[in-house]
DNA sequence: AAGTGGTCTAGACCACATC
DNA sequence: ATGTGGTCTAGACCACTTG
């Protein structure tokens, strides 16, 4: 087999992460000094300085010179432009991503509804309200729109298996995306779904796609402000 | 004076990053190897080897082992959130712009404005706060950090004929810019400034600009979430 | 075979935090 | 006064690419 080498420092950033994964380490936790890891690790100290930088240059950790290293408070962050899948953005980032279906049935459009899709009102659509989870942590509430025609068996599909994100995209290439985002505050449905505390804003992204110059789903993503936000880091 | 003293590693990559922008190496050419600016500029090798690993990981070169360093080829990419004038954009709806300055002057950096630097805690910078109208109703609550050295004549522009952005631009062009898009409450002096309900959420942006690799300025804006929103619409 | 980057060490000095 | 992270050095071994 390969057997490959592993560098030392990636070892121990490994070791510290799974630490801080597996929730041995909290948020907030001061972690042992690089002394102290130069000890336990038996490694000279540029190695653990080296893995320590790195995971402060990732967000892991914050680093506090003359005081500590201590582990970061979890922010969790997606693309704007980029549409992401949601359970691949949570596992990119080491956690678990979970959902729970709460609906998905065949409705009569309301009003505004129609009106985004552009159809006469009390058209027939397909309507999924799903909550993601990072970590049992809820993330998202997605609620989607889908117009039957250009998926009809969206109703049928095990949303807990694939992502609405991955069916939509198995169905056809997307041609246009109109994107929003928004601050507002939750109702109290979503607040209790999200677990979120009274008073807390959410970040939202409505989005519409469109092929063969129809909009075939319309989405709103509803995200807790305190642990989620879009960045973007771009060359000009 | 205050003569601060700058890691060499530091001084190692700004003197490379300068042979690059000033065009001296182009895209692709080959840097001379690590033991060659050792003797070049006098320095370890873990120094030079720490300068190259850092611009390396911010895209300005990639290294190839058993082969050498390059500079990188740039790459156009699309905006995720265009950098735009909100003073044009306001126009642009066929709305009249105003804006009040609020506060510019020279402070000491806080410990989380120096991070945002990646300069010396106490080093000086300007600070301005200016809100901004659009038809007489306050639409953004904007606070902005500039680097002296960038732009030695901020403290004494007149921002209610030239927005700040503009002025920026005028000084040099951005090379690297960060977004970060959150909700949030707003504190009592923004909501008042803003004109905000109680209870009323923010949609916040926090962006910080690279030029010569050095951060020269961020910017937090501040927008109340029921009148204002991003939104983007393209093809795929 | 020679050169390149990738990694690692042991030891050092410093500015800054905290007690 | 002690401990922390931040930096720097001189030297070493390695895997890989190149002529």
């Amino acid at each position: 087999m390969s057997e490959q080498h592993i560098p030392l420092y990636q070892m121990v950033k490994r070791h510290i992460l799974d630490l801080i994964q597996n929730g041995e380490w909290q948020e907030g936790k001061r972690l042992p000094s690089e002394n102290e890891l130069v000890q336990d690790l038996s490694v000279s100290r540029m190695t653990v300085n080296r893995a320590l930088r790195d995971l402060a240059s990732e967000g892991h950790v914050q680093r506090i010179s003359g005081s500590g290293t201590f582990v970061a408070e979890k922010k969790a962050q997606s693309h704007p432009l980029e549409i992401r899948n949601i359970a691949e953005e949570v596992r990119s980032r080491g956690h678990l991503h979970g959902c729970e279906v709460i609906g998905l049935e065949d409705v009569r459009a309301p009003a505004d509804i129609a009106m985004r899709f552009d159809i006469p009102r009390q058209s027939r659509l397909y309507h999924s309200i799903i909550v993601h989870f990072e970590s049992s942590k809820p993330i998202q509430f997605e609620e989607r729109y889908v117009l039957p025609e250009f998926a009809p068996e969206y109703i049928n599909a095990d949303f807990t298996a694939i992502t609405t994100y991955q069916y939509m995209m198995e169905q056809d290439a997307f041609e246009e995306v109109e994107q929003i985002v928004q601050a507002g505050m939750p109702d109290e449905r979503v607040r209790s779904y999200l677990q979120m505390d009274a008073g807390e804003p959410c970040l939202i992204l409505l989005r519409r796609t469109w092929v063969g110059g129809r909009v075939v789903t319309t989405s709103q993503l509803q995200h807790p402000a305190s642990i989620f936000q879009f960045s973007s880091r771009n060359r000009y």
